[in-house]
RNA sequence: GGGUGGUUAGCUCAGUUGGUCUAGAGCGUCUGGUUUACACCCAGAAGGUCACAGGUUCGACUCCUGUACCACCCACCA
């Protein structure tokens, strides 16, 4: 006999040791099943998982236990991401707090701080495969891969080649996000943007007045900007020179008319530009081609040029400068409450400077992607797989942002001035002659070639995660292959590629699932993936993001799991949240779903006492149900029906990634419906077969949901001969035992109405009460259904619930509450149908005569052959949107 | 400045083609229960103008327009 409460302490790791000792998880490349991949997004390697990962944890092993028992080749590949800047600085922080040491990069050097880095990264990766086991997670550790595995750099490599000798990949001298802090750049999403009150300062620039925050900053300022039809300054052409005194003396400086930066409502409507520092002004400068000089070391401290200043930090040097232009008798405004936004590193928490620097960045506009059998552009691509629906995202508002984004995207500076990472395979060769350049994993013959010292940014390796993870690691050693060959000749990659489903937070969304997408199709020619599906964020009690440097808010899973059970975590994660939006978690909710679980392990204890008392074994009863009908009573037949109304529901929720809507169904099924009517019923007379199979469906249905409960249940309750639960077929919903009522306008209200009378009859029922009973109302004309209760009314009926697809706690049941009238059907006084007919015409007329004018439109050649594809596709949704509006109409015109 | 989401019971949230809703759940509150599956329970109750104002419709929490507040994202002012 089971014991009194469910203690998940003590089955978890035994279960979990099961389930992966049967080869559950291990997908087969060789298998003819239809594929369901998913990748795991790869935690950091820098500690421990938190919640977040626990909430993606329990998403996709839901996805992955689902299509497993649906009978398709689940694939879920686990691994860890070497997370470049995140881990090189939590290591170098690190080494500072233990080892006391100022600066470990000089201390130790490139290769030891590397090994250092290495080992702390081993020793994390650790943690989170057992962390990861935690959660019940049913992913295939025989395929586990790490983002510096060397497959995973020889794809890399290839990428990067491949992408270079098309000309996408480039070095150049562009403005970048420098952080001086960890002595390297971040890209443009790496950055975090932090609210300052800072004071605002108007000079003097000979006859101009410029307005600024940042003095420091303005040495090198030979140029000022104003908008062409700026009345003020009519007087000033483009190219006027004049002299004025300036920080360090006399300087020459040159008029610009630009109308592309300058609002001339704002402040003076005139500035002077700083194109080392600035991205607006580098812009300017590439336009028209103006010098640029570096004003602050990428040590943030000021160089020769700043004169006396020169060797200064900013926050030193900006008060002197100030200092120095107010004796000049320049300075003529302060601004004590203007609010300036400092952007700082995401990861570093450095302060960002703007820098040119040479560094190599891919170039997302050169359309040089063969995609579709035409030459796109990185971007284009990124656009079109969205657009055309090869990818759908869920929730699909996430795709404006998408779009968005990618309409700002910008080259994407690749290089990063750190250690810990794919190292750039680019080999260079100085002699007299200057200096030569070889792209490749290997210098060429000969000596003298040193590797260019930069790393990779993480986001280059991460973009490939879903196929280089695929792989076949023995070929990844022969340098003989191609990329091609590659992919061609690695069973998994053929099997698993593209995947079925990305499942990670919305944060992450441009980082890298757009990343992803654009390296994937580049790289392989296919999609990484059919759906992405975007949860939220977890937040705390108060709606705050939960911080780890916040202990007190901060709820830990692996305190949790030992309190609760993984399980109650993962409902409590999933139930009652929706897709793309955040959520609070807090132990009272956790508690919840802990109580549920509870439930369902005392209701399976109920059923095992009942077969004990009829002297069945569970074992004996076969794995299909066969009692007859005509051994079953109404509230045996009501369960039966509702069941598998159910199983239909659940299937349909899962399958359309409706977890939520599914969860809370079984929820309310197991506690409404299951216990608290028909075990209640079973009190009197239980029929043993009915609640074993019933059990054993509900059992099958949630095993997704809390795989550990549902396993140590399966294990009392299964047929003889059968295995684990993981590995059971899902359940199927034949519809058999039902007797859905033929459609018809009124002969479907009839049917309900006499079907209830006659069972009122039957079981003598009294008015007002539930009455179970098997008149199950197809899912038909919802319209008619509304109407039929307003008959209702109008024949003194008091009340009717008719449940085309009812409320979970009264499935099978159709509650009536008759009060002996007899029931004249009439439609007068209701509604004015006539009214309604007419209306619905109108709009059907409408209707058709925009759609004429749209498949006009569409059958048109010139405008087929000037518009853009943008406004063909448009055109194209507006038609079938209409359509489908259409349809509408004339359906519900039939019932008139 | 551009965009997205939210606003539903005291709290946290579901509610996908407008008709299951005459609006649900969990927690909390109140009343009553040791009926041997479960007090991590059972029976029941109170509690909502579904932010506000218009519109479309026979019918709106659901669609449209506008307003307010909150949150987030992107861009950015020199």
């Amino acid at each position: 006999m089971l014991p009194k409460a469910y203690d998940p302490k003590a089955c978890e790791d035994r279960i979990y040791t099961l389930w992966e000792g049967s080869g559950a998880f291990k997908a087969d490349a060789a298998s003819k099943k239809e594929s369901f991949t998913v990748s795991m997004p790869p935690p950091n390697a820098t500690g421990q998982l938190h919640l977040g990962h626990a909430v993606m944890l329990a998403l996709e092993d839901i996805f992955i236990r689902f299509a497993r028992m649906c009978g398709k080749e689940a694939l879920w590949l686990p691994g860890t991401d070497h997370a470049a800047i995140a881990t090189e600085s939590v290591v170098i922080k690190k080494i500072q707090k233990e080892e006391k040491i100022a600066d470990p990069r000089a201390k130790y050097g490139r290769e030891k701080l590397v090994a250092k880095i290495a080992e702390f990264v081993d020793f994390s990766r650790g943690t989170i495969r057992s962390q990861v086991r935690k959660m019940g997670s049913s992913c295939d550790w025989s395929r586990e891969r790490y983002t510096l595995d060397s497959s995973l750099n020889r794809c890399v490599n290839e990428v990067f080649k491949k992408m270079y000798s098309d000309g996408l990949i480039y070095r150049g001298q562009r403005i970048v996000n420098w952080d001086p802090k960890m002595q390297t750049t971040v890209s443009d999403d790496e950055i975090e943007y932090v609210e300052e009150k800072v004071p605002y300062y108007t000079f003097q620039y000979g006859p101009f007045q410029i307005s600024t925050a940042r003095p420091e900053t303005k040495f090198g300022d030979k140029y000022v900007v104003m908008h062409p039809d700026d009345e003020r300054y009519k007087q000033y052409k483009d190219g006027d020179t004049f002299e004025c005194e300036w920080i360090n003396g006399k300087i020459t400086a040159t008029v610009i008319k630009d109308d592309k930066v300058i609002d001339p409502t704002f402040g003076t409507g005139c500035m002077t530009i700083t194109p080392w520092h600035d991205m607006a002004d580098f812009d300017l400068a590439e336009r028209r081609d103006l010098p640029r000089e570096q004003i602050i070391g990428f040590d943030g401290r000021l160089l020769p040029i700043a004169g006396e200043f020169a060797g200064m930090s900013i926050e030193e040097a900006r008060p002197k400068v100030v200092e120095k232009l107010k004796e000049k008798g320049l300075l003529t405004k302060v601004d004590e409450n203007y609010v300036h936004r400092v952007a700082v590193s995401y990861r570093g928490k450095g302060i960002v400077e703007p820098q040119i620097k040479e560094q190599w960045f891919i170039d997302v506009n050169k359309p040089a992607v063969k995609w579709k059998k035409k030459h796109l552009s990185l971007k284009q691509v990124m656009q079109d797989v969205i657009r055309s629906r090869d990818i759908a995202i869920i929730p699909e508002r996430f795709e404006k942002v998408y779009f968005h984004w990618i309409d700002n995207l910008r080259d994407w500076c690749i290089s990063r001035q750190i250690w810990w990472g794919h190292r750039i395979p680019v080999w260079y060769k100085t002699s007299a002659k200057g200096t030569d350049m070889h792209v490749g994993a290997l210098p060429p013959d000969g000596t003298g070639w040193t590797q260019d010292p930069d790393t990779l940014d993480t986001w280059f390796s991460s973009g490939l995660w879903t196929w280089s993870t695929l792989i076949d690691p023995k070929l990844a050693g022969n340098l003989d292959l191609s990329l091609e060959d590659l992919l061609a000749k690695s069973p998994d990659f053929q099997k698993f590629h593209p995947t079925t489903v990305m499942e990670t937070g919305y944060d992450i969304l441009f980082f890298w699932v757009a990343r992803m997408i654009l390296m994937t199709t580049y790289a392989t020619g296919q999609i990484p993936f059919k759906t992405v599906y975007l949860h939220g964020l977890v937040r705390t009690r108060d709606g705050k993001k939960m911080s780890k440097s916040d202990p007190s808010t901060c709820i830990d899973p692996l305190e949790i799991i030992p309190k609760y059970g993984a399980d109650a975590l993962r409902l409590s994660m999933i139930v009652s949240q929706s897709p793309g939006n955040d959520f609070r978690l807090y132990e009272e909710k956790i508690a919840g779903y802990r109580n549920f679980i509870n439930k369902l392990w005392n209701a399976s204890r109920f059923v095992l006492m009942q077969c004990e008392k009829a002297g069945i074994k569970p074992q004996d009863i076969p794995a299909e149900f066969s009692t007859p009908n005509s051994q079953l009573s109404i509230p045996d037949r009501a369960l039966l029906s509702s069941l598998q109304r159910l199983v239909a529901d659940v299937t349909d929720g899962l399958t359309k990634y409706r977890l939520s809507e599914a969860g809370e169904r079984l929820y309310s099924f197991v506690w409404d419906y299951f216990c608290d009517w028909y075990l209640e019923l079973s009190k009197g007379e239980a029929n043993v077969s009915v609640l074993v199979e019933a059990l054993r469906t509900i059992v099958h249905l949630l095993h997704p949901y809390c795989p550990f409960v549902t396993e140590e249940l399966w294990d009392s309750i299964k047929p003889k001969g059968v295995g684990l639960l993981i590995k059971e077929p899902w359940p199927v919903a034949e519809g058999g035992r039902l007797d859905p009522v033929p459609e018809g306008k009124f002969e479907l209200l009839i049917k309900v109405i006499s079907a209830i009378r006659s069972l009122r009859v039957e079981y003598g029922v009294s008015p007002g009460a539930k009455i179970p009973a098997i008149v199950h109302v197809a899912e038909s004309d919802k319209f008619l259904l509304t109407y039929s209760q307003h008959f209702l009314r109008l024949a003194n009926i008091n009340e009717l619930t008719v449940s085309a697809k009812a409320p979970a706690h009264c499935q099978g049941m159709v509650s009536a509450f008759l009060n002996g009238v007899d029931v004249h059907l009439s439609l007068e006084g209701v509604v004015d149908l006539e009214k309604t007919k007419k209306n619905l015409e109108a709009e059907r007329a409408q209707l058709q005569k925009f759609l004429a004018g749209v498949e006009a439109k569409l059958g048109n050649e010139r405008f087929m052959n000037s518009a853009k594809p943008d406004v063909v596709t448009l055109e194209q949704e507006k038609k079938a949107s209409a359509q489908e509006k259409l349809r509408k109409i004339e359906e519900r015109l039939k019932a008139f």
